[in-house]
DNA sequence: AGGCTCATGTAACCGGTTACATGATTAT
DNA sequence: ATAATCATGTAACCGGTTACATGAGCCT
């Protein structure tokens, strides 16, 4: 249900391939939705077929030829029906298998858990680390895109700063509270 | 991946029916891993097949009958591997709907997104009410299991509330950036 | 009779992942 | 030569959801 709105939504903005797309997801919305090429090209078939889009062959003597995928009116009014429709789901159907394994993990030495632990605050701390290119990506891509649109961009950004930072700071706590019982 | 071994690990406590499992999916972890009894029997059945679990029937006259699952030797091995397997995936694959769909807003009206967001804030408080059950919960099964494990349950619940106390600054920071824009 | 709890499933579908596969063009 | 970038896909699989389906026994 997703990538396919999310495809919609950067074609929204101009016509790209399959190979911009994805390229362009990798560099924005990577950090809460990450896409594969091989899904992407699938799922612009299947956007095609669902007359959401539509493509025009690109013939290059410079480089391999591609095909440009345009937006529909019918492609639009979908996207605009997914953007005002309820995601309670997103609330309520919440997963996190990391947690699920913590859930369990009084069947190993605090030690182990510790280690893992510590590996995720590492992890989270690269995941920062990547996160922090996002301004200048937004920066690169806001030409042509109003200011109040960026708005919107930044706010994305924002939570994913204050998550990665509660993770980080509760990771710690955790990891405080087993010492004990070490 | 997640779901069988989920189903493992409460089999690890001790014997439980498929329905058994359900209701203690929802009353425990439920808020950060969701189960449909539907796909917990379609699981058990896998299990079985793998050698993970053993099944045996309980004739009941008072009751309908059932099948009481037992975790095997292989399948608390499989278990504790999980256990301590990495899961660096949990951070960098993490998935979220509701920001992509925030990521292209600026395609609606601002007054749109505030009411969007106020309803996100909405559901965030529901699912803090839900979640206070959850101290409740944790003292009713406690008891055979020791301290430590405990803790690992109140971890859990930690991040929950974090998580949600963050949900809900957040999208109140979103609604007052917004404001200057309506 | 009607509703609740207990109890177990099947079938179709769907969104997404993994692995594999190909090939043109450009720059070094 | 060969690596990098550009460019597009197929096929098998998998975890999970949705909808549907059934039925025993208890309590009121």
């Amino acid at each position: 249900m997703s990538l396919s709105h999310g495809i919609l939504g950067f074609l929204s903005y101009g016509n790209m391939t399959g190979y911009d797309l994805a390229k362009v997801f990798n560099s924005s919305v990577n950090f809460f939705w990450c896409a594969q090429n091989s899904h992407i090209y699938l799922e612009l078939n299947k956007l095609e077929k669902q007359g959401y889009v539509s493509c025009e062959h690109i013939i290059q003597s410079d480089k391999p030829n591609k095909k440009l995928y345009h937006i529909t009116e019918s492609g639009k009014e979908e996207f605009l029906n997914w953007l005002s429709k309820d995601s309670s789901e997103t609330v309520e159907k919440n997963k996190n298998a990391f947690l699920l394994k913590l859930f369990f993990s009084g069947e190993m030495k605090p030690e182990e858990s510790i280690k893992i632990l510590k590996k995720f605050i590492d992890d989270c701390q690269k995941y920062s680390d990547r996160m922090s290119s996002i301004p200048e990506n937004i920066s690169k891509n806001r030409d042509g895109i109003e200011d109040y649109k960026i708005l919107y961009w930044e706010m994305t950004a924002d939570f994913g700063y204050s998550y990665i930072n509660l993770c980080i700071e509760w990771a710690k706590r955790c990891i405080q509270k087993l010492e004990v019982y070490k």
